[in-house]
DNA sequence: CAGAATACTAAACATACGTTCAGTATCGAG
DNA sequence: CTCGATACTGAACGTATGTTTAGTATTCTG
C-alpha cells in the first residue's frame, strides 16, 4: 500500500508536466515522504489501478485510497475521470517520448523491434506497460497518437537500418512499420498469454533478458529468415495480390498520413 | 434495434448448447419472428454489447432492450452478469471451434496464418471477432483455453506444412506457433489501430479479400523473406541467445516441447 | 383439464459510483 | 498579520447498476 519508503530520491524528474508547484511539504505527516506532488501520486495511482480493472473497471475511491487522499481531491484536481484518465494517457505517452528520445540519444543501444524498449520499466513506478496494454485497447486519442508516433518512427528507423544494409529492404515502409510495430504492441497487449504460453511476461521488466529468450527466439528466427518456403510465399502473393500481379510497387503507399 | 426481419432461416444451428427447448414461440407476438431461443437471443446481445463496450462497461438493461426482454429475465437465464459472461465466453469459443472444424474438412483452403479465419463472420449474427478482441484482454478462463487450442492447432498445422516442405523449419515448433498465433491475435485486438494506420478492418468480414491487401501484403513479405539481413539475426542472436551459439539453420531442434 | 414448472415483467432494493458541497487547514502575497 | 486562493476532507446527493421479489402469463406433464 505505502510506496517506496525511499531510495529512488531524485530519479526521474524531466517530464513532469503540470502536477503542481512543490512537491507536498509533507503537509499532513500522514505517510511517508514522497518527492511526488499529491497530483502525481493520485495520477500514478490511477495509472496502477486502471492498469489492473481497465479504465470503466477500477473507480475513483480505490484510487484516491492507494493514493492517500479523499476522492473528492481526485476530482478537485483531474474535474473528472475521464480527465483523470486523460491526464493518465498524456503522461505515460510523454513519459515514453521521453524515454524514448533519452535511448535514442544514448549509446546506439537496439531500439530493435520492441517499440516499448524504452519503458522496460524499473520495479519503481506506476506500470506503464500495463497501462498502456489496457489502454491500447479503448481507444483514447492520446493512445491513438502515440502509436502514430510509434510507427512513424519505426518508418524512419526501419529507413535507416535498411540504408545500413540490416534489414532487408521492403516494398511497403509504411505497411512494414505498421505491421511490425503493432505485431510487438499485440504480444504485450496480449502479455497474459504470453506468460501462459511461453512462461515470458513482457509487461515487467526483466531482471535478466535471457528470461525472454522462449518469445525472443522465434522472433528472431520468424524476423530474420521468414517462416514460408519460395513457393509457399510466391503462392501465397499469387492469391492474393491477384494472379499477374508482378508486384509493381516499390514506392511509399500514401494512404494516410 | 429489432434483429433482422428474415433470411437466414435455417442457417447455423449445430453448436446450440443449451439455448433452450424451442424458438420461442412467438410468445408475446411482440416481434418479428427470430428463430432463436429468447436466451439464445439475450446471449447474442450480450455479446454485441460486451463488444461494443467491454464487459465492465456493458450494462444488463442495455443489454435486455437490445434482445427486447426485461432485465430480470437475463439474470433468471444466466444467473448473473458473470454466468452471462461465461455463457458468451463459451458460446463464442464454441462457435469458432466448429467453424475451424468446418473449415477444416472442406476444401484444403487456406487457415494459413489467420487463426480467425474460421469466423470472419457474415453480416449476421453477432459481432465474435469484436467480442473476442475485448475479452482477450480481460483474462477469462474460457478465453484463455481457445487459445491454447488455437496455439495447439497451429503447432499442428505448421508441422505438417513444415514436412511438406511448404515452411521452414523451426527450432521453436511452440514458441514458433504462439507467437505467430498471439501475433495474429493481437492484430485483431488492435484492429482499431490497424485501420487508423492502413485503413484494414480485421474485425469485419472482408467483402473483397483484395481490401485486406495493405496488411496482408507486408504480412506475407515479413513470413516469406523475414526482415533482418543475415548478419543482423546473426548479431542479434549472439546478443540474445549468448555468443557461440552457432545456427545449425536447416536442422530440427527441439528446444521445447 | 389440473397443477406444477417455466418464462417473463414491472417494480423495488441495495449498493456502488461519479460528482457536489460545505467547511477546514495551509499557503503565498501584500 | 490579513486576506484570498488553493489543497483537502467527510458527508451528502443523485443516479446507474446488479439483483431480488411478487406476480402474471404460458407451456409441459399426466
Amino acid at each position: 500500500m505505502t510506496p517506496h519508503p525511499d531510495g529512488g530520491r531524485a530519479a526521474r524528474r524531466t517530464h513532469e508536466a503540470d502536477v503542481g508547484p512543490c512537491p507536498s511539504a509533507d503537509r499532513t505527516g500522514a505517510r511517508p515522504h514522497d518527492d511526488r506532488t499529491t497530483k502525481a501520486r493520485i495520477r500514478d495511482a490511477a495509472i496502477a489501478c486502471f492498469a489492473q480493472d481497465g479504465v470503466a473497471g477500477a473507480n475513483l475511491r480505490a484510487i484516491a485510497a492507494e493514493a492517500g487522499v479523499s476522492a473528492g481531491l481526485v476530482i478537485h484536481h483531474f474535474g473528472s475521470k475521464d480527465g483523470l484518465r486523460a491526464a493518465c494517457d498524456e503522461h505515460v505517452a510523454a513519459v515514453i517520448r521521453e524515454r524514448k528520445r533519452e535511448a535514442a540519444a544514448g549509446a546506439g543501444a537496439d531500439p530493435g523491434f520492441d517499440p516499448l524498449a524504452a519503458i522496460r520499466e524499473g520495479s519503481t513506478g506506476p506500470p506503464l506497460t500495463r497501462y498502456l496494454a489496457r489502454t491500447l485497447t479503448e481507444g483514447s486519442p492520446q493512445v491513438a497518437a502515440l502509436v502514430d508516433e510509434l510507427v512513424a518512427d519505426a518508418v524512419a528507423y526501419q529507413a535507416e537500418m535498411e540504408k545500413a544494409g540490416l534489414l532487408r529492404p521492403t516494398k511497403y515502409p509504411q505497411g512494414r512499420a505498421a505491421v511490425l510495430t503493432l505485431w510487438s504492441l499485440g504480444a504485450v497487449v496480449l502479455h497474459d498469454h504470453l506468460k501462459r504460453l511461453l512462461g515470458v511476461d513482457l509487461s515487467a521488466q526483466p531482471a535478466d533478458p535471457a528470461v525472454l529468450l522462449p518469445y525472443i527466439g522465434p522472433v528472431l528466427e520468424i524476423l530474420g529468415k521468414g517462416v514460408l518456403t519460395k513457393k509457399t510465399a510466391r503462392g501465397y502473393e499469387a492469391a492474393f495480390l491477384g494472379a499477374g500481379e508482378q508486384e509493381s510497387e516499390d514506392g511509399e503507399r500514401s494512404d494516410r498520413t
